[in-house]
DNA sequence: AAGATTTGACCTCG
DNA sequence: CGAGGTCAAATCTT
């Protein structure tokens, strides 16, 4: 039984929500800047607004998170066919399994809500539990290009709060290149969509010197668990320590989309903000976020 | 036939 | 010792 009221969760999901639209508003702002060309400070502090602005929020997220009610009751929704279970009835040789697997340690790991298990990677399951005070079993997936060294791992778990969600645990991230579709870039925000942003900021070392640009020097966004800060030099100690900006902000591998820029990736462009962008509207459904598992565990 | 899923067994960790 | 993560044989799906 989950001890903690939807209200206070509703109320930290609108409070997120505020929060997350004025990420969106200082974003424009900052577009506007960055197409009128004005000096870089105003760009960073307002960059820098935005990284608050999104980080506060999922500061709130998280602790909301950790309050989803926990669903009474501890069977597994699970629909046994009988025939089946009796012939898997069979005991199988016994191996000796020692040593060949750990328990995973939980850092590094981040949860996204969504309505929906799809993400844009294909996953394989491997493993399905039931889990205690948990109306609905656990499901285990690892990536289907498992064979390629991608150690890619997430968990799902149905849960019930005001509707039916997915609450997804992402281990590790993948280090394939394989998506299950391609969307399209967004290069700019839609006028028609405003709720579609983009971050252009991307200027490489080598581009700025094709353009006149100089003031414009590659944003550097280094993440380390909730701290996040933003600089102006693009120096290669800062890259090795890099983690994906926008998949520590928002889980969503930008968009849910092949990562731009991954800390696996030996081409960074400096760890620009390059293809950084979002459809805001997603986050103010809530209908996805993560949250360090710090919390979860 | 090959790949994906299911599910009981077995493992590690707290 | 129990909960939860992983393995792998059996089964299903394409």
């Amino acid at each position: 039984m989950g001890s903690l009221s939807l209200d206070n969760f509703h109320a930290r999901k609108r409070k997120a929500m505020v929060k997350l639209m004025k990420g969106k508003e200082i974003a424009v702002q900052l577009q506007t800047l960055l197409h009128e060309n004005s000096e870089p400070v105003t760009e960073q502090q307002l960059a820098f607004q935005i990284y608050r602005s999104f980080s506060d929020t999922l500061s709130e997220l998280s602790s909301c998170t950790t309050q989803i009610p926990a669903v009474e009751g501890g069977a597994s929704a699970s629909s046994s066919d009988d025939t089946r279970k009796k012939k898997m009835k069979k005991k199988r040789g016994v191996k000796d399994l020692r040593g060949c697997y750990k328990r995973r340690r939980t850092s590094d790991s981040w949860v996204t809500l969504s309505p929906s298990m799809e993400d844009n990677y294909a996953w394989r399951k491997y493993g399905q539990k039931s889990i205690l005070n948990s109306d609905y079993p656990r499901s285990y997936f690892r990536c289907t290009h498992k064979q390629d060294g991608c150690k890619a791992l997430k968990q799902v778990q149905r849960i019930r709060g005001d509707e039916i969600m997915y609450q997804t645990t992402y281990l590790i991230h993948h280090t394939c290149n394989e998506t299950l579709r391609t969307r399209p870039l967004i290069v700019d925000s839609d006028p028609i969509d405003p709720n579609l942003i983009s971050f252009q900021t991307s200027i490489t070392l080598e581009q700025d010197q094709h353009c006149n640009h100089s003031s414009k020097k590659p944003l550097i966004v280094s993440s380390v668990k909730h701290e996040i800060c933003v600089s102006e030099d693009a120096s290669h100690e800062a890259k090795s320590t890099l983690e994906d900006p926008w998949n520590e902000i928002t889980g969503l591998d930008t968009l849910g989309y092949k990562p731009v820029w991954t800390p696996y990736q030996d081409e960074v462009e400096s760890a620009s903000l390059d293809g950084l962008h979002m459809e805001v509207n997603q986050l103010c459904g809530i209908q996805n976020f993560h949250y360090f598992d710090d919390h979860m565990y």
